[in-house]
DNA sequence: AAAAATCGGTAGCTATGGCTACCTAAAGTG
DNA sequence: CACTTTAGGTAGCCATAGCTACCGATTTTT
């Protein structure tokens, strides 16, 4: 296994805390599967059939579920490391509920799911921490799309983006921070149409609660942007 | 541990493919506590310390989001043997990320969650499969909440009605059908508001897509009712 | 059985926000 | 460096859906 495959893999968490030497051993347990994809490409596509949990170890990809009518919801972008498809793994659905885009050159590690629970308990030493990570894994996974849910229930827009900017705040402790996100995928998560989100942000600018430009935002009146979140 | 709780418990998914002697064994060792919640009274509050995982043995409860603002979401309703609070058990997090509500008289059981990935390994022969049920319900419940997403994201009414009762008419089978939510919870699922929701039931039924009184629906035509869907 | 609470349909009013269109600035691309 | 593409702000139009109010029907409580 290339040397720059197993250090992704060790600071992936679904290793976290297994050591190179364990790694090895249970890799030629787990028959992992290394596929590349080209930029704008999909890694995985919404109801066609499982092909194993994902792990990236190059390049970034979007998650996205598209409805019938074709709009495009971001659910979250993975990098290096990351996994996708873990939800499926141990249900008994058999099918991609969400795809999975290349937003640049992608190369990516399937493993096979039946193995993770699979027989070999006794010989591999790091398979109980590899239960446990898939736990943790799993429960994040859940309180995340618990959270997308929380938003995507809040009615008004000047609500979704206050409480958007206030998470931001929180998170960067300061009073001029960047938007992890451009306008088209802010209004994409917060699900609202781009020229909307704008119009919004420009009214609460002239309001004299925020200054932006771009992806850069400055809070100016952090008591009037809490009142804006109710 | 009384007779009627242990047929409780071996019938919930936690403890599936788990005989009752088993049960007995893991029971001694998770070391559970039962509480009894009055009707309309929370069993958990959103934010506040978490209690553990939840067994609902008796009684019915609903898992419930509640906005600053004061709107509820209601996210499920459980029965005797479904689990609360599963999410949170594996993760970092220690405080209850919604509430649930005591609809009627309920008795609920609480493993500390430590407990479950514990050191009593080698004791309790349950023990792995135990681990595999928990990770085939949160994978589920991912699944789940993945799903919710894909309701609240889609914008249009009629777009969101035309799958709800597409979705019904799949797990029924037939065109006539019950459905398992009363308007105001069917509104709060969709996240719409109950009046317009009701409106736009009427314009169906002026279509001649649908008949409904009360909670039965019977569907007229179908290839409309899919139209609407997109 | 009367009273109270819940459930659900209808109507009118209005604000929100989606959509189209357009324009400028920035960033890639050959 | 010119050209194309992407990102983002602005404006006007108008349909959707939220809100209030009300009323009748049904269920629950006393």
């Amino acid at each position: 296994m290339d040397a720059n495959v197993v250090k992704i893999l060790v600071s992936s968490p679904i290793f976290r805390d297994i050591s190179p030497s364990q790694l090895d051993i249970m890799l030629d347990c787990l028959n992992p599967k290394i596929n590349t994809y080209s930029k704008n490409s999909y890694i995985a596509v919404e109801g066609e059939p499982y092909t194993g949990l994902g792990i990236l170890l190059s390049g970034e990809a979007a998650i996205i579920k598209e409805s019938a009518s074709g709009s495009r919801v971001i659910m979250t972008v993975i990098g290096p490391g990351d996994l996708f498809g873990e939800m499926i793994a141990f249900s008994p659905r058999k099918h991609w509920p969400a795809s999975v885009f290349a937003q640049g050159t992608c190369s990516v590690m399937f493993l096979p799911p039946e193995k993770i629970i699979g027989e070999c308990t006794q010989v591999c030493g790091g398979y109980k921490q590899l239960i446990k990570n898939m736990l943790v894994l799993l429960s994040t996974k859940a309180l995340m799309l618990n959270q997308r849910v929380e938003y995507l229930a809040i009615r008004g827009m000047r609500e979704k983006i206050s409480i958007y900017l206030l998470e931001q705040y929180k998170i960067n402790q300061k009073n001029t921070f960047v938007l992890p996100l451009k306008r088209n995928e802010l209004a994409d998560f917060l699900s609202v149409s781009r020229t909307a989100l704008s119009r919004e942000l420009g009214r609460m600018r002239d309001e004299g609660i925020i200054e932006f430009y771009r992806t850069s935002v400055k809070i100016n009146n952090l008591a009037m942007l809490r009142r804006g979140a109710e």
